[in-house]
DNA sequence: TGGCATGTTGGCGA
DNA sequence: CTCGCCAACATGCC
């Protein structure tokens, strides 16, 4: 449900908030699509110090001292929550008993959430890496799929999703209908100044909005998938259409490569 | 109130 | 083989 912005910001106040600490305890229920058992989570990780937590696409990843490594993926409704809180003890998947007043719940009420053990290395870059450049969105564009597809595709590049990928081919004036390989030069260009541009400001807003956000999203600032706007900032309107079961917001001002 | 929403996978058909 | 589309997951939110 968050997503690359939310979670970056998770990550940091996570790691802001848990780095040094030692893992007293670990649960993980028998409903989490996971690649080892309980025991095996517990013997890797308990009682270890927590290093970092950081983002990797759309997943969180906290690394202990001995480099073991939990990625956690939220999916479509995975979430976050203190101990305490009073939505916190429903539909829960894992915890995690840092101390007293830090520990964390994972709950999600489809169970779709995925915790994995020292996940495999992936290829695919992060949106935000610098491996991203005008060279390498050429490369990942070469399809006659449409281009927004293509920036949701994990196996092409890593964190974009379907709100995400709106803002970003307005903010680039592309239409997301456009086939990939249609797309001229300089409009790559622009692509790649949008992704970086948008991801961050939408980073820069959350931490403001909501410091030390864990949980939930933030997405009142977004331009243009935004069921509350009608209009972009220059007063075209705001269409909407349905594409693989998910809605895809555009206006005229995007330019259609076919 | 009930329509809307977020990611991934796998199967189908064009 | 490549794409787009659909269902499934099952509830919170306004």
């Amino acid at each position: 449900m968050p997503e690359l912005p939310d979670l970056e910001a998770f990550a940091a106040n996570l790691s802001h908030q848990l780095k040094g600490k030692k893992l007293q305890q670990l649960h993980v229920s028998k409903n989490v699509t996971t690649n080892a058992s309980e025991s095996e989570f517990k013997k890797a990780v308990e009682g270890q110090v927590l290093s970092k937590v950081y983002r990797e696409g759309k997943e969180l990843r906290m690394v202990f001292k001995n480099n073991n490594t939990m990625g956690i993926h939220f999916m479509l409704r995975g979430k976050f929550f203190w101990f305490g809180d009073k939505n916190a003890h429903k539909y829960t998947l894992a915890e995690w008993v840092f101390g007293a007043d830090k520990n964390l719940t994972l709950t999600d009420y489809q169970a779709n959430a995925r915790i994995t053990l020292n996940p495999a290395p992936v290829q695919v870059p992060d949106a935000l890496s610098k491996e991203i450049n005008e060279k390498f969105l050429q490369g990942i564009l070469q399809s006659k799929a449409s281009i927004k597809n293509l920036l949701l595709d994990q196996h092409k590049i890593r964190g974009i999703g379907n709100a995400y990928a709106d803002e970003i081919l307005w903010d680039a004036g592309i239409s997301p209908f456009s086939a990939g390989n249609k797309i001229p030069a300089a409009a790559v260009k622009t692509l790649h100044k949008s992704i970086k541009k948008v991801l961050g400001n939408a980073v820069t807003k959350i931490n403001t909005a909501a410091p030390g956000i864990i949980g939930g999203e933030l997405r009142d600032f977004l331009l243009i998938h935004n069921a509350a706007r009608k209009e972009s900032p220059a007063g075209a309107i705001i269409k909407k259409k349905m594409a693989g079961g998910r809605p895809t917001y555009f206006t005229d001002e995007q330019e259609m490569y076919k």
